[in-house]
DNA sequence: CCACTGACGAGTG
DNA sequence: GCACTCGCCAGTG
């Protein structure tokens, strides 16, 4: 991996997200080695084909909104997000404290003393 | 080698 | 929270 081309040490990093989870590509492109490269890791997903199987649609922006340009692009990303179980807020967002890859697995738990808001 | 591009992100107002 | 600007850096021509 280490002497790989950059992107595929992109698409190796977006291939461990788990299903009905989000990544964003500023954690991808860290995870792949590229410290300030999140667009580079945009760049990298724009530039696979189709049917890859690579699940590029877990890769959001940072602030979970999705960046495709082409709106038909965008249309699928959700789709396939929510066909995963992944929810999206009436402004398209999702929120990355919920469904945000946390690579470690340990949940971050909510601060002590933190106002805990109805979730769902 | 240089110029330009872009599925980004952090900072600022 | 939104709109802008600026910094990043691999790819491409």
């Amino acid at each position: 991996m280490r002497g790989a081309p950059t992107w595929e040490r992109i698409y190796a990093v977006v291939r461990r997200v788990p299903r009905g989870r989000v990544a964003t590509y500023g954690q991808v492109a860290l995870l792949a080695g590229l410290a300030n490269g999140a667009r580079q890791a945009g760049y990298a997903l724009h530039a696979l084909p189709p049917h890859s199987a690579v699940p590029w649609h877990r890769v959001l922006g940072a602030s979970g909104r999705i960046s495709l340009r082409e709106p038909a692009g965008r249309v699928t990303q959700q789709l396939l997000l929510e066909g995963e179980g992944v929810r999206f807020d009436a402004a398209g967002r999702v929120d990355l404290r919920r469904f945000g890859w946390r690579r470690g697995g340990a949940p971050p738990r909510l601060a002590r003393g933190s106002r805990r808001r109805h979730i769902a």
